[in-house]
RNA sequence: GGUCCAGUAGCUCAGCUGGAUAGAGCAGCAGCCUUCUAAGCUGCGGGUCCCAGGUUCGAGUCCUGGCUGGAUCACCA
C-alpha cells in the first residue's frame, strides 16, 4: 500500500470525525508537494470547505492536526492557502529502498496467464524495404507489448504480412521481364531491397507506357488502366488466385527473398514476434465471413456483383467488401485475420499498432464485425500513432527523401563509434566489446528518440538531433547507468558493506531520489493505461536527472561515514536497477561502461 | 465539404484523474574536471499555453464556437 492511499484513508477518517461526513477516496486530491515548498505530499482542501463551513486555511489546519496524530509517517504539516502540506519522515523513504531491494521485479505486476492480449504491429508489405515510418511502428509495437507485460498481461506479439495482391505481382512481373534471373545472392543485395528495386522498375516502365499512350491521344485515366504492363500484372494476380504453379512458385521465391531481408532488419532493431500471419492465408476466411453476412442479409450485393456493407446508420458511407470480380480487398482480409486471431487466442483485447491514416479503416472494421454478430469486436483497439515527419516535409520516394531503416541504423552506429572514439574511454575494449557498445548506444539513441514522444502525436524526425547524445537522449540515460556501474565496481574493490543502518538523516537529494524511485510502479501503470512508452521514457529521464544532481553534490567513495557510504551504494544500485528495468520496456540495453 | 487528431519558450517536446508562481532538452550566454566517467553539473535570458466565450473557489487541462496544421472519406493497402 502506498503512502498516498494511507493518507487518503486517514483523511477520510479525520473528515468523518471533524464534520461527520463520508467522503469518497476519489474526492480527496493527494498530490506531490511543489518542489519549492516545504513538504512531500499535499491535500487540496477547497472541496471540504462546504462541509466544514470554514475558511480553506482553517479547514486545512483542522484536518492537518487530526492527521498528524493519526498517521505515524507524518513528521509535520503546514498550510498555505487551501493546501495542506505534509512533511513525511525519513523512515518512510528508507522503507521504499528496502521494499525495492526485496521485491523480485520491482514495479512490475505478476503475469496473469489468462489475461491474453494479441498485439499486431509491423505489418509490412513485401514490395518495399522498411523505412523510418516502419521504425516507429516496430519500436512502438514491441515496446507497448513489453509495457503491457509489465502490467501483468499475457501478450502475444503478432505480425501480419501483406504478401498478396496486385503490388506483389508488379515486382514479380518486372523481375520476370528484366531480372535476367539475377538473385539477391548473385548481386549481393539484401533480399527486400532487391525485390523493392523491381517494384520501382515496374513503376518506371509503367509510367513510360502511360506517357506514350497519352501522347497518342488517350485520356490519362484510361491510359492507366489500359497500359499493357498493368493488364499483365492483373492477369498475373488472377493466375495467382487460381493457384497456377509457375506464378505461385515465383511468388514463393520472391517473397522468401523479402522475408530474409526483413529478418535482418528485425534482428538489428531487436524486435520479434510470437506468430506471423500472412494475408495469403487469411483472405479466404475473410471472403467466407462476407459470404455468410450476405446470406444473412447483413451485407448486400450491387448489380455488378460487388458486395457492400451499409454504414449509413453509423453516419458513414457504404463500404466495399468484395470487388465485382469476386476478389477481396484490404478490409476483407482483415475480417478474416481478426476471426482467426480470435480462434487462436480468444484474447481479452486485440491491439493493432497502425498509423493514424487508417483510423477510418479500423472504425469500419469494428462496426462490420459487430454487424456480423462478432461480439468480441468490442475488444479491438486501434493503437493509432502519428506520422513521422522530416524537416523538409514528408518522405516521398519520388523525391528520394525516404529514410531507409537499415541505412539509418548504420548511420547511428557510425556516429556512436566516432563519438566514443573521440571521448576515448574504452581503449581497453576488445573489438567485439566495442562493436557491442556501438550497437547499444546507437540503437539506444534511436529508440529513445522515437519512443520519448507520445505515440498519438505526429513527430518530427530531425536527423541532426537524433544523433545528438546529450540532454534528453538514450545515451544520456545509458551514461548515468554506466557511471553507477563504475561506482559499484569500485565499492566492491574497496569492500564497502552492502549493509547499512537506517539510523540516519537523509540529504535532500537522497530523499528526492527515493521519492522518485517510489513512483516507478505508478508510472508503469499509468503508461500501460495509456499504451504510452513515452511516459516510461519521461519517468526514466527525470530519475536520471535526479540521480546526476545527487552524484554531483555527494561523493560516495569519499564519504567518511561508513553507514552513509553503504546506503549510497545501495541507493545507486537500486537506481541503476530501475533505469535498466525501464529501459528494457523501451527495448534499450544499458552498458556497464561507455 | 463531412469525420477524426493536433496547436504549450526560437526549435523538439513533458505537463495523469481540473489545483499553488506552466516545465525539460536543444540552441544562446556565463561558470564547474589534480576529487566516484564533463555523453555530466550549476546559473542567466526566453511564454497572449492558437483566439473568443462558458462551467468552477480554481482552467494549459472540461464544454461551445471559431482560426491554423495534419489525416481520412478508393472496386489502394
Amino acid at each position: 500500500m502506498t503512502l498516498e492511499i494511507q493518507l487518503i484513508e486517514k483523511a477520510q477518517i479525520a473528515l468523518k470525525e471533524l464534520y461527520g461526513q463520508d467522503v469518497e477516496a476519489k474526492q480527496i486530491p493527494v498530490q506531490q508537494t511543489r518542489k519549492d515548498l516545504e513538504g512531500d505530499f499535499t491535500i487540496v482542501v477547497f472541496g471540504f470547505t462546504r462541509m466544514s463551513k470554514k475558511s480553506p486555511e482553517q479547514t486545512a489546519e483542522e484536518l492537518g492536526e487530526k492527521m498528524l496524530s493519526a498517521e505515524p509517517f507524518i513528521e509535520s504539516y503546514n498550510v498555505i492557502k487551501g493546501f495542506l502540506n505534509f512533511v513525511i519522515k525519513d523512515d518512510y523513504y528508507l522503507n521504499i529502498l528496502e521494499s525495492i531491494k526485496s521485491s523480485d521485479k520491482y514495479g512490475f505486476t505478476a503475469t496473469n496467464e489468462k489475461d491474453v492480449v494479441v498485439l499486431e504491429y509491423s505489418s509490412p508489405n513485401t514490395n518495399k524495404p522498411l523505412h523510418l515510418g516502419h521504425i516507429r511502428n516496430n519500436l512502438l509495437g514491441w515496446s507497448v507489448a513489453e509495457l503491457l507485460k509489465a502490467n501483468g498481461k499475457n501478450v502475444k506479439k503478432v505480425n501480419l504480412i501483406n504478401d498478396r495482391g496486385i503490388h506483389i505481382c508488379k515486382s514479380m512481373l518486372a523481375w520476370q521481364k528484366w531480372g535476367e534471373n539475377k538473385t539477391p545472392e548473385s548481386t549481393g543485395t539484401k533480399g527486400d531491397k532487391f525485390v523493392g528495386d523491381y517494384y520501382v522498375l515496374f513503376d518506371q516502365k509503367y509510367k513510360v507506357e502511360i506517357k506514350s499512350l497519352v501522347d497518342g491521344g488517350m485520356e490519362e485515366d484510361v491510359a492507366k488502366k489500359q497500359a499493357p504492363l498493368m493488364l499483365e500484372a492483373q492477369e498475373m494476380l488472377r493466375k495467382w488466385e487460381a493457384g497456377e504453379k509457375e506464378v505461385y512458385e515465383l511468388w514463393t521465391k520472391m517473397n522468401q527473398w523479402v522475408y530474409d531481408g526483413f529478418d535482418i532488419t528485425y534482428g538489428s532493431m531487436g524486435v520479434d514476434f510470437d506468430k506471423v500471419y500472412h494475408e495469403s492465408e487469411t483472405y479466404l476466411l475473410g471472403k467466407k465471413l462476407v459470404e455468410e453476412g450476405l446470406e444473412n442479409g447483413i451485407l448486400f450485393k450491387k448489380e455488378n456483383g460487388s458486395v457492400w456493407c451499409d454504414l449509413t446508420e453509423e453516419g458513414m458511407d457504404e463500404k466495399l467488401l468484395l470487388r465485382a470480380d469476386g476478389t477481396s480487398v484490404y478490409m476483407t482480409q482483415d475480417l478474416g485475420t481478426a476471426q482467426l486471431r480470435q480462434e487462436d487466442y480468444n484474447p481479452n483485447e486485440m491491439i493493432y499498432v497502425v498509423g493514424n491514416e487508417q483510423n477510418y479503416h479500423f472504425d469500419v472494421l469494428k462496426i462490420v464485425l459487430q454487424k456480423l454478430s462478432k461480439d468480441w469486436a468490442k475488444n479491438i483497439h486501434h493503437l493509432s500513432y502519428g506520422m513521422v515527419e522530416l524537416p523538409h516535409g514528408k518522405m516521398k520516394s519520388r523525391e528520394g527523401t525516404v529514410v531507409d531503416a537499415d541505412d539509418l541504423m548504420q548511420e547511428m552506429y557510425d556516429t556512436a563509434k566516432a563519438t566514443t572514439e573521440e571521448l576515448g574511454k574504452i581503449e581497453e575494449f576488445s573489438a567485439e566489446e566495442a562493436d557491442d557498445l556501438y550497437k547499444t548506444v546507437s540503437l539506444g539513441a534511436l529508440k529513445y528518440f522515437i519512443l520519448k514522444v507520445d505515440p498519438k502525436k505526429q513527430m518530427m524526425f530531425n536527423p541532426a538531433e537524433s544523433i545528438d547524445f546529450n540532454g534528453n537522449t538514450g545515451p544520456f540515460v545509458q551514461y548515468t547507468y554506466a557511471r553507477i556501474q563504475s561506482i559499484i565496481r569500485k565499492a566492491k574493490e574497496v569492500g564497502i558493506s552492502s549493509e547499512y543502518s537506517s539510523e540516519m538523516k537523509l540529504e535532500a537529494k537522497e530523499k528526492a531520489l527515493l521519492k522518485h524511485l517510489g513512483n516507478y510502479s505508478a508510472a508503469i501503470k499509468q503508461a500501460g493505461d495509456h499504451y504510452s512508452p513515452s511516459m516510461v521514457a519521461n519517468y526514466i529521464f527525470d530519475l536520471v536527472k535526479e540521480y546526476n544532481k545527487f552524484y554531483q553534490e555527494h561523493s560516495i567513495m569519499k564519504e567518511e561515514d561508513a553507514n552513509k557510504q553503504a546506503f549510497r551504494v545501495e541507493l545507486s544500485q537500486q537506481v541503476a536497477g530501475v533505469i535498466s528495468s525501464g529501459m528494457s520496456i523501451l527495448g534499450i540495453k544499458v552498458p556497464n561502461r561507455m
